[in-house]
Parts: structure tokens; sequence; C-alpha cells
DNA sequence: AGGCTGCTTGATGTATACAAGTTGGGTCAC
DNA sequence: GTGACCCAACTTGTATACATCAAGCAGCCT
């Protein structure tokens, strides 16, 4: 077995992506090639290429001759990311209920069930990272990879945003029953309904927008 | 207005695009970045961040210390991909049903007339194209500019191979007469019914897969 | 004879140097 | 005081040089 070797760049690029999720690389935040170099102590080579991977990816901004930032993504670009967020996981989850093995059917029902530990001891850090799990579960059970690198994609570009809804009062044991109700219905072999409901999970997350927004901080979006 | 200016990368992955777009460079082909400095009189560096970006597209698949070479689609992710598109496109379609305008909707149907007009010709290079401009005009119409990029994407990638699938015999009448059907659901406002159609005619191409794999070269897929 | 080890070669990854464009501030004219 | 213009410093884009690692081959050991 060839030893991967993780070159510089990639390095840099996920730390960079950790920061951003993280929180401590904010939207419109600058990414200045020459400090970034300096902070990680390499050239400004491998620097540049990490933040062309980002720019790809869509978490930050590469204008020419002027510089990279964390993208700040507009109102309605986010409602659209939204939409097509429910579509996809919707398409995830049909597929789910009809091709999942029963091994990873019952590891999504632990995944569940943590979920709800992380919710009863109101661990928010710990409910958001089960969350992840639980839908990263979900895309892979789809059993396409092309659909769950794609929905994996955007879940990481919308990551900045999401973050701040979870804080909503009320949000979390809320999220928790629709995850269960998601799990029954795969669970039930039942695609069509499972599909539904994983879109309306997504959705309410655009439904809310209004309050959404008012919990962000200024400058997240244009 | 800011004068944009190109940088030499980018036009580089451009002209890449066209030649793996045109057939001049096929899946499997090495990409060695110093030829190709040498072809397009540059550096290496322009041309190491664009095959990057091209990775990141999906187009060509560069590994650590291994170089790059045109992405090879395994079959499996073919008909990944082509379910994926089968709903994306979908989506497009019922978007474009509810919200395309009516000059929108006027271009529409000119532009399937175009197809007609090249159909009737037997000008497969001009159908190629004009099949693009209109299903381009349905990505736009969804008013979903991350759908439409998402979708747009994919298309790109599987067009290589899409390529080949126009020389079946007969496919391009079929075609034509599909997307007949779908334009003309979307100018009947029906969403449900245009989505459904896009999406299977997206999927027969992927039903005829059978016969799809015979027509490509050998070395297109692993 | 077959397989392994070490070198050789050539590529990629990284660093640095140079060129070109952008931004910000200061000065001058009005 | 305000506006425009110009210059300078800094940042990014590109080129080139150096370091490092992966395939290929030759020779040796088993």
């Amino acid at each position: 077995m060839p030893r991967r070797s993780p070159t510089r760049a990639d390095q840099l690029r996920r730390a960079l992506e950790e920061d951003i999720f993280a929180g401590t690389l904010k939207p419109g935040d600058r990414l200045d090639e020459q400090s970034l170099a300096h902070r990680f102590e390499v050239s400004r080579t491998p620097v540049r290429e990490a933040l062309r991977q980002l720019s790809a990816s869509g978490l930050v901004e590469v204008r020419p001759r002027q510089g990279a930032v964390v993208s700040v993504i507009t109102l309605p670009r986010l409602v659209e990311m939204f939409e097509v967020m429910a579509e996809l996981e919707a398409m995830c989850a049909r597929l789910a209920a009809r091709r999942m093995s029963d091994k990873e059917r019952a590891d999504l029902k632990r995944f569940v069930d943590e979920c709800e530990d992380f919710e009863k001891k109101t661990d928010l850090e710990g409910y958001y990272a089960a969350n992840k799990v639980f839908h990263d579960a979900i895309y892979d059970g789809s059993h396409n990879e092309v659909l769950a690198d794609m929905t994996r994609s955007l879940h990481r570009r919308t990551a900045p945003y999401r973050r701040h809804q979870l804080n909503r009062p009320g949000r979390i044991s809320e999220s928790l029953s629709e995850h269960k109700e998601v799990v029954d219905a795969i669970l039930a072999y039942d695609a069509d309904q499972a599909g539904r409901l994983m879109a309306r999970h997504v959705n309410v997350q655009g439904d809310v927008f209004t309050d959404f927004i008012s919990t962000l901080p200024t400058g997240y979006v244009a």
C-alpha cells in the first residue's frame, strides 16, 4: 500500500478549513498570503495552492490582484443554497432508505441515539458534531459517492452560517425529533417518506430565516 | 469599471478545458507540467494553478508526486453521475417552469427551434452546441445560481463521455422530441411535469448504458 | 532464474526573486 | 475645505532555482 504523503498545501487547506468552521476566521476576513506563510512557517507557494483549493470549494473568494477573503455569502445566495441542500439531502435520504445495508442502518440508529445523549446533556458542541456524523451517514448511505461529495460540499459551505442557528432556543430538540422521524422512515424502507421528511428538516432552517438572520453577527451577509 | 485582467492560469485552464471537451485530450492522458509550460510559453507556476483548478472541478486528477492525468471515470461512477444529473436537471426544469420570465420563455422556445434546424440538417456538431445552449437556458431559468453552477459542473464533467453518445443512430431525433416535451411543460407552467420529463430525458442516457458503453473507445472507463 | 536493493533519472513540491498591478495617503489646485 | 491626481508601499502574479520524492533499471543475493 503506497504511503500517502499529504503535501503542505493540503495540510494548510485543512487547517484553514478548521479555522473557518470553528469561527476563528469569519466571513469577510482577509487572507493575506505573506502573513499565512509566516504563521505556518512555509513559503507563499503552498499557501497560494491552499487558497485556490478553498476557492474552488467555495469557502474563500479570490479576486485577481486583490487577494483572498473568507467568502461572504449574500442573503439570496444563502437561500439558494438551502433550496438545493434540501433537494440533495432528500435525495440522499431516499436512496439511503433503499440501499443501506443492515449494518449501516444499525449504525445510523446508533448515531441518532448519540445525538439524543448530547441533547439531554444540552451539550451544544457535542450535538453539533453528532449531527454532522448523522448527516454524513445518510450521505454515504445513498451509495452514490458523487451525490455524497456534492452534498457534503454544500454542507461545508453553509457551515459557518448554520452553526449560529443551533443557538436558537428549542431548535436542538426540534432538530432531534426530526432526525428520529427520518431514521424511522429509512429503517422502514420508506424512501419517499424519508425524502419528504429530510427535505422538510433542511427547509425548516430556511423557513425560519428571518429569525436566523437576526442571530448572525453583522458582516456575515452582504 | 475596473478592467478584468484574466490571469494566465485562468486562460490556461480554459484552454485545457477546451482541449478536453474537444477530445484533443482524452481521459487517461498525462498532463506534464513542463511540456504544458513549454507549449503555452509560460512557467510552471500558472500551469500548476490551472491543473489544480481543473482538479477541483473534477476534470483532471492530481496525485501528489505523481502528476496529473485527465480524469478516467469508472463505470459505476459514471452511473452515479447520471443519477445525480437527472435529479438536478429535473429540479432546474421544475423551478424554471415556475420562475422563468416571459422573455426567458421566448428565448427557450427559440433555442429548441434552433435544435430542430440542426437536427433537420443532421449537423451533429451544431446540434451538440445548440443542445448545450438549451440546457444552459433551463439551468439559468431556475433562477438559482448555486443550482445552475452545480448542474453545469456535472454537465461538464460528463461531457467527454456524453459526446460519444449522440452518435447512436436515432438518438438525436429522440433527444429533440424530448426537448420539445420539456419546453411545452415549462411554457405551460407545469412544474411537476417539466421535472418528470427532464429527469426521464437525462435518465434515458443512463438507461441505454449498455449500448452507450460499447460506443466508447477503450481506456475511457476503468 | 527470480526477486530484492540501491542508484539514477526525471518529475513534482517548495522556496525565493522579480515584475506588475492595486491601494492608500499626501499634496496641490480650485 | 474638498476634490482630484500622483506617487509610494505593499500585495499579488509569474519566473526560476533548489529540494524531495516516485518510477525504472541494473546488479547482486538467494
